[in-house]
DNA sequence: TTGACATATGCCGATATCGACATATGATTG
DNA sequence: CAATCATATGTCGATATCGGCATATGTCAA
């Protein structure tokens, strides 16, 4: 088996670089492929595959618009990795959590000598 | 070029399944290899090689305990993707964003016709 | 030192990625 | 219909993944 598929998953789905930014340029509303191509500095054909793996995964939505078909966001599905990194926020809020890492940091330096 | 390395990016990294299970696993504190394997069901060396993934991004410390090597939870790199994804929020709160979806489904409707 | 246990690394095969290019499909207008 | 513009798909090459297996490295204890 090789990686899983970006289709399979949200968080596969914005793994990558490109498609986080086309995510982000669509917040401002929706947009045809070609200008989120030429954005992006990235031919057509790249976009539209990029948009086809979002879509996909239900991140985005196409509509025909006359000779245009415009893709705009459906952040919902966005939710689910925000919920998912939101079960680790104690660990980076509670003040426990750089006492506990200073407390491990010696025992490290202790057994390492 | 290929997909991004997992080991250039949290988002990478975390686009595994079964790293993101390990992560959840850790929560509840420190842990071996083995034990980590054993519980998710995959070989030793299969663990091994996530846990460093995990750890060449950051979200994994590990330590030595005697004959074993406990391997410990750095959420803070997880906070990045928790505010990426905060940044659409708006989208999945906001009640004209179903009004707004309403309205385009009217408009893709009557130009399918 | 030798043996036993814990963990990491190396190699393999199968698979899917991403980017680039060419080209097919679709839609609109004259 | 033909021409044109917008978008999607197909193929190729280079690359990295993940899983499994064998094996190397590391650590302790007798």
């Amino acid at each position: 088996m090789a990686r899983a598929a970006t289709t399979s998953d949200v968080f596969n789905a914005i793994a990558e670089q490109q498609r986080r930014e086309i995510l982000v340029l669509l917040r401002a509303g929706e947009r045809p492929v070609t200008e989120l191509a030429q954005e992006l500095r990235m031919t057509q054909p790249g976009a539209s595959k990029h948009l086809r793996v979002l879509r996909e995964v239900g991140l985005v939505r196409d509509r025909k618009a006359g000779k245009q078909r415009l893709y705009g966001l459906n952040a919902r599905e966005l939710r689910p990795v925000h919920e998912w990194t939101g079960g680790f926020e104690r660990f980076w809020n509670e003040s426990l959590d750089r006492l506990d890492r200073y407390v491990q940091d010696l025992k490290q330096a202790r057994q390492e000598k």
